[in-house]
DNA sequence: GATAAAAGTCAACAACTGTACACAAATATG
DNA sequence: CATATTTGTGTACAGTTGTTGACTTTTATC
């Protein structure tokens, strides 16, 4: 029982020899987890649909869904992993591979939904649940929205624009866009699947808002500033 | 059957004396309404209560609950007009009594916020399914509001500094407004009860990104305008 | 090849679900 | 008062749910 078993002691010496098993549990695994997402995209949240339904949806007996995840709140919870691990790979990816600074803020957001277009069931799963679900759900998405701003706000710092702004200051900036990147993205996984025109007014009406806030951005003066001038208004 | 009973022929009549069994069909409907949305307050969310815990929480039998609405889905559009008809009384009284020029932004948001908390339990449901629930949910509350992007778009253009903006670019403005109102909205929601410095945050939070758009607004060049300056600068 | 572990199947359970139907009490209407 | 309607109760039924324990079959390990 509390014996380990002692996995590939050759290592990589016929890597093809053991872990047949593995592969075969990995399988099931993800199709448990790509039928709960399949799931979802229909009208259930995650806490609506059952461990049955899943466990038949991924082709498999009721049963076997326990040799994989103690709860369906463990498999949420790897779901959220999952998600959030592939949006940061996307930030990655956006930042070693920089656009051009012209029309900077289109483009990113057209990458962005293009990326959402392309992962529609993961969003569908994180915005259903970034508010519906389980407590735990929840936080776990809070979090990770929260490292993105982060992430964000230290790459607004690095733009020309941005000397005079505190960090509170760029934190509170950084929320507001991505914020609307938030709301983006519901109405995107809102639309019919065909809707081309939709999208494109979308792209443009979350680039208008984006330009606004840098515009606001610009002409904005820090909380030091503003007090100093209503000090001298007031004699 | 199809025989329409008349009630109420004498009106405002004797007003007492009719009406006793309606009032004790109005009070056990607004029961189940109450204990859905008391359901609702915890981890669940709409389409995860069950009409019998419903029936359950609202002391009645559950086939008693036929009586009153057809299905869920019936009590839950019932639920999304109420929570949008008391916001929208909420927008007329804030109307009808303007605010002070000074301070008008942290002012509204704090009365909005005060709002929000004094309705935690709608808002919570409004919160919960404006993404989460049924697609008939999620339409009727998407046009609640649009609804309210509207007005406030209407409202905005009384505003001195809004001469030289379009209908839509004005529609864009207020629709990032409310995408703030509805982020402090979930953010609030999901404060534990006592927490009164992270709501002065996040009053202060919302103002700032609120003023931040405003200050972004009077420097807008309409697009009229910017393809005009694009043209002279390639000659 | 013997042995032990892992992955999945099968049958069964108590609990809960939505809904249909017949009934009891309360109350409005002639 | 007699009658009809409304509101809520009680019982029942078929379906689904999460979880158990004992089982078979596949595969890794010695």
């Amino acid at each position: 029982m509390t014996r380990i078993t002692r996995r590939r002691s050759r290592r990589d010496e016929e890597e093809s020899e053991t872990g047949r098993r593995d592969v075969r549990k990995q399988r099931t695994r993800r199709a448990l987890l790509d039928a709960a997402l399949e799931l979802m995209q229909g009208e259930q949240s995650f806490n609506s649909i059952s461990l049955r339904e899943v466990a038949r949806n991924a082709g498999v007996v009721p049963t076997a869904f326990y040799r994989h995840f103690r709860d369906m709140d463990e498999l949420g919870l790897t779901l959220v992993e999952e998600a959030l691990r592939a949006l940061r790979q996307m930030m990655r990816e956006a930042r070693s591979a920089p656009l051009p600074a012209s029309s900077l803020i289109s483009r990113s957001v057209q990458t962005y939904m293009g990326y959402v277009q392309a992962n529609q069931d993961y969003f569908q799963f994180l915005a259903k649940e970034r508010f519906g679900g389980s407590r735990a759900l929840r936080l776990a998405i809070r979090q990770g929205t929260a490292l993105f701003i982060s992430e964000l706000a230290t790459d607004l710092a690095r733009f020309p624009g941005a000397n005079n702004l505190s960090t509170e200051e760029l934190q509170m900036i950084s929320s507001l866009i991505v914020n609307i990147m938030i709301a983006i993205t519901e109405q995107l996984l809102d639309l019919p699947t065909d809707s081309e025109s939709e999208v494109l007014w979308l792209q443009d009406q979350a680039a208008q808002q984006m330009r606004l806030v840098f515009l606001g951005s610009t002409q904005w003066k820090p909380k030091s500033v503003r007090d100093k001038q209503k000090a001298i208004a007031q004699g």
